[in-house]
DNA sequence: TGTTTGTAGATTGTCAACAATCTGTAACGG
DNA sequence: CCGTTACAGATTGTTGACAATCTACAAACA
């Protein structure tokens, strides 16, 4: 009974009557593997995570097959759970699914840009712009993935939202590897930059350019990445 | 111990031994809901369940998880899990998806077309439009989906397969609630038509007129499934 | 010395029992 | 007669215990 889900014993139990005991476990997973906290390939072991929660180790399996349905996990049978690893390989499939998903949330957005203009993208480009400006790597990083998460969110498609999520998050679990040592300052300047270009385009509702904007940034996104891990990998010092 | 997992008590064991409990109890349940056997709002109570699939409540419990995970159930806590309903709206968000996904699999099998003619799709075309023409609805909507998710395979693209196939999972959800009394065969011989055009174009590396056909084909096929359901909803002796 | 076998500890898979919650029904009061 | 409350049965949420499996280390053998 140490450490418990949430910091406040009082709140905890109001979130109980909403959220199942797997569910809050899940969603803390998912944070600390999605912050990074937890690296892909190391072991999630039973009674230690379930001990560490103050659950028993029901909640924390049931946890584990969301997660793994999330690609999030991998489960090998009576050996243990390991937070998924993603070769680069994979990294480039799953950047072309979700060049196809942000090319319609684009498309879709640029054909009703007033909604996008209420929604307040500006300031979340700004301040990503100052933590840039900064310094501040983990700030901007989070800021520029929510940019991407609001537009996903704004075409109002459920379904939209919801694969691009899951696209988003493996790519970020595979982006951990190559952040693990090296934080290019200038590569989050150049994803800002983007970004407002992007914008601009949509509040236009220029399609065209919209669609080649957001090509051009998940392309040059990916081959950063890519040649960002390919260096680690070449020098791991 | 009546009623197992598995007719024959030689092979389970086997299958045991790869899969654990849980899994099997989840592609179980996601069969009967893909077959249409579990109707959509349907409730699925733990304790007859693991009894007809002579297991007990745990794995049963982390099945629920995957398959919510998946998209094919909806757990309300402390109330029960249902098999998903999905909306008429839901139902257009879920083919706008899946339109982006289908160009992108057409526009990869056109650049490479090779492996596609390689791949006995004409056969299983063949056997479609035979069982069209005598009226069998079943097998013959089977071998559609199959050819479907056939050339989703063929991208050699795991994260594109694995997107398609929640998509098409979602929709053959979607489809039950309108092919529950009406079974139009006439429909059916059209997908088969379109189909096989789809697959010359893409043998002939015609990409252009590929994406052109898998569009209008999608977007056909979306707006007889909602025609359908809304004729049944205003007659529905 | 290198390989194999055996064993102890740890970890996962499964289960059955207990606690909390919900649903439907019947009694009660306005 | 209608609405509210109390209760019983059923169902879900959670837990701790037992069985099966794996891992690592050590002893025996070639």
């Amino acid at each position: 009974m140490n450490k418990r889900l949430s910091a406040q014993p009082t709140a905890s139990i109001e979130l109980l009557q909403s959220h199942s005991l797997p569910s809050l476990v899940q969603r803390h997973l998912e944070n600390m593997i999605l912050a990074g906290q937890l690296i892909p390939g190391s072991k999630l072991t039973e009674i230690p995570l379930a001990g560490q929660l103050g659950v028993s180790r029901g909640p924390v399996r049931e946890a584990f097959r969301g997660l793994e349905e999330k690609g999030l996990v991998r489960v090998e049978r009576n050996r243990g759970v390991f937070v998924r690893t993603i070769t680069s390989a994979e990294a480039d499939d799953i950047y072309e699914v979700r060049q196809a998903i942000e090319e319609l949330i684009v498309r879709k957005l640029a054909a009703a840009p007033d909604r996008v203009m209420e929604a307040g993208l500006e300031e979340v480009l700004a301040k990503a712009g100052k933590f840039a400006e900064k310094g501040d790597f983990a700030r901007c990083h989070a800021l520029n993935i929510e940019f991407h998460d609001r537009l996903a969110a704004l075409t109002g498609n459920a379904a939209l939202l919801d694969h691009y999520r899951r696209l988003a998050n493996e790519l970020s679990l595979f982006r951990h590897r190559a952040h693990a040592k090296i934080r290019d300052a200038s590569s989050l300047r150049a994803s800002v930059a983007d970004h407002r270009a992007l914008l601009a385009a949509i509040a236009a509702g220029d399609r065209r350019l919209a669609v080649r904007l957001i090509r051009e940034h998940l392309e040059a996104s990916r081959a950063r990445l890519q040649r960002l891990l390919a260096d680690r990998e070449d020098s791991p010092g």
